[in-house]
DNA sequence: ACGGAAGTACGACTATCATCGAACTTTGAT
DNA sequence: ATCAAAGTTCGATGATAGTCGTACTTCCGT
């Protein structure tokens, strides 16, 4: 392989690609580790429950949106945010569905509210990453096997 | 009816469903223009290619999601953007969607240059509403029958 | 040279969702 | 009273996309 995978310009960046990259709760969460670890991470070191053959799937949507640069280091292929060319492309949009930390006399419902939301998680039993999730089934962080489909 | 039907606090905002709601082409164009008009606009009014049934499934959904208000007068059900709720809950996140009407020195790639993305509307007959999409078919406002379906 | 680690590619399965038409309801005119 | 306009509701349908397992490829140690 070696050879890195296809990048859109940031002039190329749409709108409708990358809104359907993070609206993905998966895909959202891998956004929203990136940007808090401030620094590259492997596809293998992210804290998601889906199986590697997934987990592969959402990297190439959100590189294909343009939300994430790749470029292999060993077998491991790093990730980053490509936050500065984002920011130029469609201000604002990374800040409005990054979680904010609390933030002084703001309202209260930012995306940190975000409980990656239960919804569609349950009817597809994702376990949610990290946030304040119920997490009703315990499932939070498996190892290699993906996570049981009930029903 | 009469009975307006239920729209969620803003504290019950919830960023999954309003990406969720955002990421349709026809829906966000429903936004688009209404944060363009700055005034309730009755469903009816919308440049929307849609059929009514659908038209009605994207404002509940939009509803739902806290985007819209909807109240009737008459026979007519009028809708308002909920914009400054939104910008509480979700700083920047109207904003980023929204098409910016070229911004002085700043980046060309804004909202504006979402082109309603061709992609799923080709693969599903839908005419983009506004912008400047090609429109190839020909087709963008329809009265009353909707979109052909090719294939 | 071998084996494991890290991903990718591919095909299959499902669930969801955007879409439509037809039938129904409500409201305002005529 | 009647009618038309404006929406809603109710299935049905078709396409998309998230998910998985298996098989395959590459790279790095030992």
């Amino acid at each position: 392989m070696e050879r890195t995978p296809p990048h859109p310009e940031k002039e190329q960046f749409d709108l409708q690609r990358v809104l359907e990259a993070l609206v993905d709760p998966v895909r959202r969460s891998i956004v929203t580790q990136l940007d808090a670890a401030g620094e590259d991470i492997a596809c293998g070191a992210f804290d998601i429950a889906v199986s590697k053959s997934t987990a592969t799937h959402h990297f190439k949507v959100l590189r294909e949106a343009g939300l994430i640069r790749q470029h292999y280091v060993g077998t491991s292929r790093m990730n980053a945010l490509r936050r500065t060319e984002m920011d130029q492309a469609f201000p604002g949009l990374l800040d409005a569905i990054t979680p904010r930390v609390a933030e002084a006399g703001a309202n209260v419902a930012s995306a940190a509210r975000d409980t990656v939301s239960a919804r569609r998680l349950q009817s597809q039993g994702i376990a949610a990453a990290g946030e304040q999730a119920p997490d009703p089934g315990g499932v939070s962080r498996q190892l290699d096997g993906p996570v049981v489909r009930r029903s």
